[in-house]
Parts: C-alpha cells; sequence; structure tokens
RNA sequence: GGCCCGUUCGUCUAGGGGUUAGGACGCAGGAUUUUCAUUCCUGAAACACGGGUUCGAUUCCCGUACGGGCUGCCA
C-alpha cells in the first residue's frame, strides 16, 4: 500500500469517549504500520454542541496515549486548516457545485414544518417521516417550486438548506474491509442535508469534502457510521471522486460492561469505572468525570486494553508495547462483533505493567501518589517500597492504600488477627523481644530475622505465633510484603515505638472484649 | 416499524468442512510463600436455534430468534 492516509476526526463536544480513544489507536496503528501519516481533524460544524474545552482535552488526551498526529490543529500540515469550522467556504463551493450539476437541491423547509410533519405521520401509524425520492416533490424545496420562486426566496434571504438528491432504483455497495460488501437500496436512503441553515455542512459533506481535500486513503472509524457510508459513496460520486475514494472499515461498537447497548458516559459514573482517557470537569458534577490516567491507569496498559477490544494478533501474546503493537496491527484480524467493556482485564494489563516496570521508574509515580497525602521519601526508600509492593498493587493509588504504613503510623489494626494471635500473658515475652532489637547494631533484614529466630527457639515459639504480632505492629495488617523487608526498611527505632504502642492496643483490645 | 451489522466458555477471543474446539480475564481447587500478592499446576465453563449443501458441519447457504447500530439543519 503506499500513501497510507487515515485521519482522526473527533467532535469537540465535550471529553473523548474511550471508544473514540480506540479509534485513534487503531487509525494511528494502521497509519504508522504502513509508513503513513496520521491526521488530527477537528470535527466542529455544530455550533450549537461546540464546548470550549473539548480541543485542548481531544490533544492532551492523544499525546498521553502517544498517538502524535502527523498533520492537525496546531502542528500544521499541507492540507490545512485542520479545523472544518476554518474550512467553510470549501463546503459551501462545493455544496453549490452540486447544485449546479443537479446532484443536490435548496430546500426551505423549516426544522418545525419537518418535525409538524414527523408528528403528522407518527399519528397516522408511520414510525418515520424520511425526506427522500418518494416525497421530496411535495416539499417546500427546488424540485417542487419554479426555478423563479427559488430565486424569489434566495433573493429574500430565505433561509435553505442544500439536499443531497439520492437517486432512485440504484443498489448501493459498499465496500467494508471488515465486512465485506454491504448494499442498500437507494430508495431506502433520504435525501441527507449537506449545507445546514447557518452554512455550515453536516458530517456528511463535510467528511467527504475534507477527505478527498486531504488525500484520506482509509477512514477507519465506528460501526455506528456504516449506515451513512451508503450516502457517502453516493456524494463521491455525485463529485466524479469515486476513483478516489477511500476505502472503509468500521469498527465493532464498545459495549456496556453490563446490560444492553454501547458504551456511554453514564456507566462511568454509574459503575465506578472510568471511560474516558483524562478527568474533565464539566460545567456540573454530572458532566464530570475521572480519568483512566487519573484512576492510576499505565497509558501502556490503555492502549493493550483497548487494543484488544476488537483486535487480536492472532498469536498468544498478551502484553504488547506501542511499538509491537504497531508492528502487529492488521485490519485482518479486528473483529465483527461488538465487543464488551471488561473492566477486570483493565485493572489486570494495569497490573501487568506495574510489575514489569523498573523499580526506579516507579519512583517518581509514587511519590505523586504519596504526596497527595502530604508525605515524601528518598529516593532509595520509595525504590524499595516499589520493590515490595509492585507485585501487589493494581492501580498506582494502591501504593499508598495499601502500603500507606511505608509513610505514616499505623492508623487502622485488623481486629480479626488480634482476636486470634494476641495472647496477653506473651505480654513480656514480646516486650523482650523489643529489648532484643534494640541490641541491634546491624538492623537489617536478615539481622532482624535471625534475632526472631532466636528469640522463637528460646520460647518455643513458631512463625505463626510472631510474624502475625509483628506485622499488626508494623503495618497493622498481615497482609504485605516480608515483614522483616518492611521493618528494615522502616528502621528500628520507629518499628520498636510502633511494637510498644501495638502492644497496649492489643492488650486494650482484648480487655475490652 | 424500516434499513444495516452481528452471534464460539460469564467476558475478550483463536480456529475453521473431519480438532480431545486453543488461549486470556474472572471463578474454584492445589503447590510454593511467615501473611498477602506474584509464580506454577489443575478444574468447571462455549460453537443461539431450525432447515438445507455435504460422506461429514461449529465452520458454507437460507431462515428464525436474540443482540446491537442507524433512522436529526448531531457527529
Amino acid at each position: 500500500m503506499e500513501n497510507i492516509r487515515v485521519r482522526f476526526a473527533p467532535s469537540p463536544t465535550g471529553a473523548l469517549h474511550i471508544g473514540g480513544v480506540r479509534t485513534a489507536l487503531y487509525n494511528y496503528l494502521f497509519a504508522k504500520k504502513h509508513k503513513g501519516t496520521f491526521i488530527l481533524r477537528i470535527e466542529d460544524t455544530d455550533q450549537t454542541r461546540y464546548v470550549e474545552q473539548a480541543e485542548s482535552y481531544i490533544i492532551e488526551a492523544l499525546e498521553w496515549c502517544g498517538f502524535t498526529p502527523d498533520e492537525g490543529p496546531g502542528i500544521g500540515g499541507k492540507y490545512g486548516p485542520y479545523r472544518q469550522s476554518e474550512r467553510k467556504s470549501l463546503y459551501a463551493k462545493y455544496a453549490q457545485q452540486l447544485i449546479d450539476s443537479g446532484k443536490a437541491y435548496y430546500a426551505f423547509d423549516t426544522p418545525e414544518e419537518l418535525d409538524a410533519i414527523r408528528e403528522a405521520e407518527k399519528a397516522k401509524g408511520n414510525h418515520t417521516f424520511k425526506y427522500d425520492s418518494k416525497v421530496r416533490a411535495t416539499l417546500n424545496n427546488s424540485i417542487r417550486l419554479s426555478a423563479d420562486e427559488v430565486q424569489a426566496k434566495l433573493d429574500a434571504d430565505e433561509a435553505y438548506t442544500i439536499r443531497l438528491m439520492v437517486p432512485q432504483d440504484e443498489i448501493v455497495v459498499v465496500h467494508d474491509l471488515i465486512r465485506g460488501e454491504v448494499k442498500f437500496q437507494s430508495n431506502e436512503l433520504d435525501d441527507k442535508i449537506l449545507l445546514k441553515a447557518d452554512g455550515m455542512p453536516t458530517y456528511h459533506l463535510a467528511n467527504i469534502v475534507d477527505d478527498y481535500a486531504m488525500k484520506i486513503s482509509h477512514v477507519i472509524r465506528g460501526e455506528e457510521w456504516l449506515p451513512s457510508t451508503a450516502h457517502h459513496v453516493l456524494l463521491y460520486r455525485a463529485f466524479g471522486w469515486e476513483d478516489v475514494m477511500p476505502k472503509f472499515a468500521h469498527l465493532p461498537l464498545i459495549l456496556k460492561p453490563t446490560g444492553k447497548g454501547k458504551l456511554s458516559k453514564r456507566d462511568g459514573s454509574k459503575l465506578g469505572i472510568p471511560v474516558f482517557p483524562l478527568s474533565w470537569n464539566g460545567a456540573t458534577a454530572e458532566d464530570s468525570f475521572v480519568g483512566f490516567r487519573e484512576f492510576g491507569f499505565d497509558i501502556g496498559a490503555v492502549r493493550n486494553f483497548l487494543a484488544f477490544l476488537g483486535w487480536n494478533p492472532g498469536t498468544e501474546q498478551e502484553i504488547f508495547k506501542l511499538e509491537e503493537l504497531v508492528e502487529a496491527f492488521s485490519i485482518e484480524n479486528i473483529g465483527k462483533s461488538g465487543a464488551r467493556f471488561d473492566y477486570d482485564k483493565a485493572k489486570w494489563f494495569n497490573q501487568q505493567y506495574i510489575m514489569a516496570k523498573d523499580n526506579k521508574a516507579l519512583v517518581p509515580e509514587i511519590r505523586q501518589i504519596i504526596s497527595a497525602h502530604g508525605h515524601d521519601a528518598s529516593d532509595e526508600f520509595l525504590e524499595s517500597v516499589a520493590g515490595m509492593m509492585k507485585e501487589r498493587v493494581t492501580l498506582m493509588p494502591d501504593f499508598w492504600t495499601n502500603a500507606s504504613y511505608f509513610f505514616e503510623e499505623v492508623k487502622e489494626y485488623d481486629q480479626k488477627t488480634i482476636r486470634k494471635k494476641w495472647k496477653p500473658e506473651r505480654r513480656p515475652l514480646f516486650d523482650n523481644l523489643v529489648e532484643r532489637f534494640e541490641q541491634l547494631e546491624d538492623y537489617s533484614a536478615d539481622q532482624v530475622k535471625a534475632t526472631v529466630e532466636t528469640f522463637m527457639a528460646d520460647h518455643e515459639l513458631k512463625f505463626g505465633d510472631v510474624l502475625p504480632i509483628l506485622r499488626i505492629g508494623v503495618s497493622g495488617t498481615t497482609k504485605g510484603p516480608s515483614v522483616f523487608d518492611m521493618m528494615a526498611l522502616i528502621g528500628k527505632e520507629t518499628v520498636n515505638n510502633r511494637m510498644k504502642k501495638a502492644y497496649d492496643i492489643m492488650d486494650n483490645y482484648h480487655n475490652e472484649v
């Protein structure tokens, strides 16, 4: 394949949905795989739905993902501008061309009139009204009106739209790289609006004009676009561009984790899971969301997870770096059926990525997490924490929630363990253990362990009698890394103080019971 | 309602006319581990249904069912 040029074309109406991120990913992978060009185009033709912060959000999200566009707003490229609002005059020109060639027509019907017709049809039992070849001759447009009447309306600055005149009795074939041939009967197709009354194009016109102008070779987009692709083919034909029409690939949808339908932003807040790459602060709490990044996901894991939602390499490899995804990616391996969003799988990927990281690389990330709780520590200390904890976390914030005792005093003690393991009559023994720790000059994990072993031998105790007590004293929980490693890291004085305090707490607990 | 797309373990999927239908997540059990996690082993778990075609269909065709998408001067 030569000159592969693909575009990711989001609409700046809010935060970029994770499904959009996957579309961007597949476009990016396809472009890079074929040494092609990845283009970002902002489809801001709907002035009523435009959201100020959305474009910068999209760009930041792509940046986080590592999908740097080769061309796009703020980047440049020889096919710009890359914001459709800045290409407005182009669309009007092409719409006019279609009018002149008889492939499109003026329609003066107002939205209110059309709504009224829809209502009336509904009342008569017709499920939907379609503005199509069957009815266009009866409506308020340049098909029915005389040339003079049309001119008069135009001269009077009456609002109009331009509609595509869909030909009758044709079979429109869409060749889809994922689904094969998809056929549509043109009589089923409505006369889509191309140019809106505000002078802006609809998606249908803008996307064809721009894909043509930007020499797009492949359109990779969500399956929700498949039905309107017939119109797009008709448009290419109307313009005489069918020979350079891009190839289409319609991606399966990402479905809700539970229940029916495609994943929506509501599912995020409802289930407490991220469905956006980055956090989004909307005007209301309802419209604000926590992103994958802020949940503590690694971007590599997110990419890997998303890549596998609808695609697979055909091998049994599961973990793919970005370069490996590029290498392995192919449209042939994209599935046809919708993929359910599996949050457990996403977390598993994240855990894999954290475990695979260098302890050193984890240091700044852990520092960021604990600093949110007002703590800091040396690089060496954090590196040790990374080594001890990375196999025990799934999301970055777990470095705090599961390991806060490395950074501050124990706040909660696992009562079940106290009940089972603390024998108040052994208090003198354990006091003695702390005394032995105090004697240690070399408070290393090995020395601590040796001390404990001697202590156990002296009093005929087992690991099970001593270690849980140490764990509770040091961390409040029985879960965690090697207790000797934890003790050595936290340090003699702190540990000894914690132990003494814990003895009192455990005694008290037993007194209360 | 109409049009379009889809349907392999609960989930993501491999496979494809003759296979013990493979892997991963999750789940259950076990081993290792001072605990937890990791790691390893084992297990339960799937070709939606009905007709064809065929010596033989999970695989090809047609229906049905179910699911999804579209049906806006939204994208």
